[in-house]
DNA sequence: TTGCTTATTGGTCGCACACTCAATAGCATC
DNA sequence: GATGCTATTGAGTGTGCGACCAATAAGCAA
């Protein structure tokens, strides 16, 4: 009667539920924090027992450094595919603006607080923020340095000028939590406006005004 | 023998004990991280039995928020003092970068960090944190609103210009626990910078360059 | 079908935490 | 010096955590 739970056993292969568990890592990281990866509740997730994450994962940490690292890594690659070597470099940043200011944001803003204050106590994720922080720094300066080339923007060192917009971008998500007070929009456009600055664009190229008429 | 702890009791008034719990905490928050105050914690920090700090804080949240907010608000009337009216704006906030751009800052970027993430789970924490806000804000605001009055500065909206700067040094704090790159003064510099770019000020006047002969 | 490898389980240990409450002892007051 | 108020203690409860390990059974190969 009360024994319904606990099915039959389902052996995997160990990539395949190395993976899995990763995965499910990653959305708790995303939805609920990283302090929420813990093995009761991943395995909970996964109907397994805890035993089977300590298995795959003898420390915890490195579970946790794992899901941050798959989750950012997956969000990089949404905001600035690398595979689109044609695409307008301008097109691509008034997308990423876009995206990256935007309430579906939230979860990943509230991600990277998470992490670069965990980092803290965490050798190991510290390390993975730190990997995740130059892979995009990475990204965002060839896509300057792209516009450069083509002329589209204006921009001594494509680099700092990266450094520069993501330190933004990272300003504005600590309110994740918060809230951003009374000047929500005019704060949000903030690093659009930075960007325009950095890249020698005209103001409003990113942020398209949404005055009255 | 092994019993020369334990001394006598020492009876102290309500109001002076509750402040010595607030202070003790507020010195753990910045040295250690808020998740590091706990009762057994304070307690020790105050030789004096856990069950103490529970009958002043019954709820440790309470003592996480207040401990938060003790230690903000002394940093910021350490930063922008307010019984200073007759201060230049301009050397008001040539010292307020200098101090918060320091490494001396790194353990109040820690703070806020924490704080902000901490928000998160903490309710009361979170009022708290926005109650700071308010307050970092408003004083930074009169500063600049003070500084266009007397000509110093040129701001269209002296609040927006405020948020902004603490944004960008929000966005800084960030990496306190993982180091700023390759970049460190470039990146550094971009707090003063925007500042000197919102208020309408040459390049330099906040930030002295440091270069060589 | 049998056997073997090993993915998975179940149970357990020790630790740290917040919170509760009756008993105790400082200390101000008379 | 005795008394009463209450700040402070001591002891205990329950929860959730990571980590460990011998026993078990899934599913592939023979």
């Amino acid at each position: 009667m009360t024994s319904s739970v606990q099915r039959k056993r389902i052996r995997k292969s160990p990539d395949d539920r190395r993976a899995e568990i990763v995965g499910a890592a990653a959305t708790v990281a995303l939805t609920e924090g990283l302090e929420c990866i813990t093995l009761r509740r991943i395995a909970d997730q996964l109907a397994v027992r805890p035993g089977l994450i300590s298995h795959y994962f003898p420390a915890v940490e490195d579970l946790v450094a794992e899901a941050f690292g798959s989750a950012a890594t997956a969000e990089l690659e949404s905001l600035l595919p690398v595979g689109a070597p044609d695409a307008s470099p301008l097109d691509l940043l008034t997308d990423f603006f876009a995206r990256t200011t935007g309430p579906a944001y939230d979860d990943m803003s509230r991600l990277w607080l998470n992490a670069r204050h965990l980092s803290r106590y965490r050798p190991v994720l510290r390390e993975r923020v730190l990997t995740q922080e130059h892979l995009w720094r990475g990204r965002l300066s060839s896509v300057v340095r792209d516009g450069v080339d083509r002329g589209q923007f204006r921009a001594e060192d494509a680099l700092l000028a990266a450094v520069r917009i993501l330190v933004v971008i990272d300003g504005l998500a600590g309110h994740a939590n918060t809230g951003l007070g009374n000047h929500p929009s005019a704060a949000t456009r903030f690093a659009a406006a930075t960007a325009e600055r950095e890249l020698g664009l005209p103001e409003g190229t990113f942020s398209p005004t949404v005055d009255p008429a």
